[in-house]
DNA sequence: TAGATTGTTAATCGATTAACAATC
DNA sequence: TAGATTGTTAATCGATTAACAATC
């Protein structure tokens, strides 16, 4: 009759919170930069336009506890919401499109900040191929499958046109990985087993345009 | 004792409504590329990974009608859908920050088909100012207020570094621009009256590598 | 101590799903 | 016609909020 083991929230967080999380952490870094220490559900609350009551349920899912009086202690609030989202083991991607937007996300400075580190970059023009992005090359597509074993990707980023985006995903899944984060402007095939967050401007201005247009809304959104 | 105004769905449509309905209009786009000319609740169920009954209920907040034994008019669905989506009217962008990430904004091309133009860019680099993006030329922010009047603008995007994306939403805000895609990693602090939405990369990453770590679960995920 | 804030339970609210009559 | 599919109502499910005892 020995005590179950330690701490175990981690059964399986509700979609909602989950995609609240990455969003309290980048709260959480703000505020340690500003030099604060500790900090409320309602200050939280009221920074990411949440009820203070929603706080403490989402953070009750952590491995933190409060304090009666002062709130959370920044630092430590941080390291759980680390934890949890496994922003502390690194994660490897592939990106595959090294246009414009291939380019932004392979040099944006923050992916490493939060344990992202992209390891490889493909390409189908051949005008692209053997260009540098950073300190990498753009490699051929055919070099695929042995850049995702070699450098032990786990993530694929798809940025290329939509025309182009089902066969990349195909071929990453081909190779193994799981995990892909969609950029282009289709609905992805993939088997069940692949993970799959679609990320699109054009959608985000689509539902800026609808909500400035439907008079008298208001308020602040988040979509990723 | 008229009758009411025609059709009048258009109160408010719920949150997860909106965010579906630029799936469905792609959706439909990508069908009517394809040659097909009805869809039926359970089609496009599938296809987004959502049940007939959702597809239906959402469907129903619309200007549009079914058939029965034969679904929806593709065409006509589309339509519907870019009325309420209001991407018919033609939305004016100014975009922040002429990185790689503005690049790959201000010359993609799908903006332009759902009604998006980028009428101007700015930055607050000195050796990008002056330079050209596609048939635009990059301004400095002294300018943005003279660029948001003569152009008419009504969207602002925010592609600039975390540490500079406030005071950007501020001068935008300052010039009466009330809707902004915020794509930088800080939470922004604008007026009730200003609509944001955000859309950021390593929080969508986040999402995924969350997903990909908790076992056993699957699946495809919208985040914009 | 008194008062603020947590963690958690219960109540409310809203979204999704099921079900089915109407209909083509 | 028979069968498939809509539109819509009612039932279920889940997320958010309110409330409050515990506590620092």
């Amino acid at each position: 009759m020995t005590e179950p083991l330690e701490h175990r929230p981690q059964t399986k967080l509700p979609d909602p919170v989950v995609r609240r999380l990455p969003r309290y952490l980048i709260g959480a870094q703000e505020l340690r930069a500003a030099g604060a220490t500790w900090v409320s559900s309602v200050e939280l609350g009221r920074a990411l336009g949440l009820t203070s009551s929603t706080v403490r349920q989402d953070l009750s899912h952590l491995d933190v506890e409060g304090v009666a009086k002062r709130g959370y202690e920044i630092a430590k609030l941080a390291s759980a919401l680390t934890r949890t989202l496994r922003a502390d083991r690194e994660h490897r991607v592939v990106l595959v499109g090294a246009g414009f937007l291939g380019r932004a996300i392979a040099l944006h400075g923050d992916l490493m900040r939060y344990g992202f580190e992209v390891a490889a970059v493909m390409d189908v023009n051949p005008e692209v191929i053997g260009t540098s992005v950073g300190r990498l090359t753009v490699q051929p597509m055919s070099a695929l499958s042995n850049a995702v074993k070699r450098e032990n990707i786990d993530i694929g980023v798809i940025a290329v046109p939509a025309e182009e985006a089902q066969a990349v995903a195909d071929a990453l899944v081909a190779t193994g990985v799981s995990a892909l984060l969609n950029l282009a402007l289709v609905q992805l095939r993939v088997p069940e087993t692949v993970q799959v967050v679609e990320e699109r401007i054009v959608v985000s201005l689509q539902e800026l345009a609808y909500r400035l247009c439907a008079t008298g809304s208001r308020g602040q959104v988040q979509v990723g």
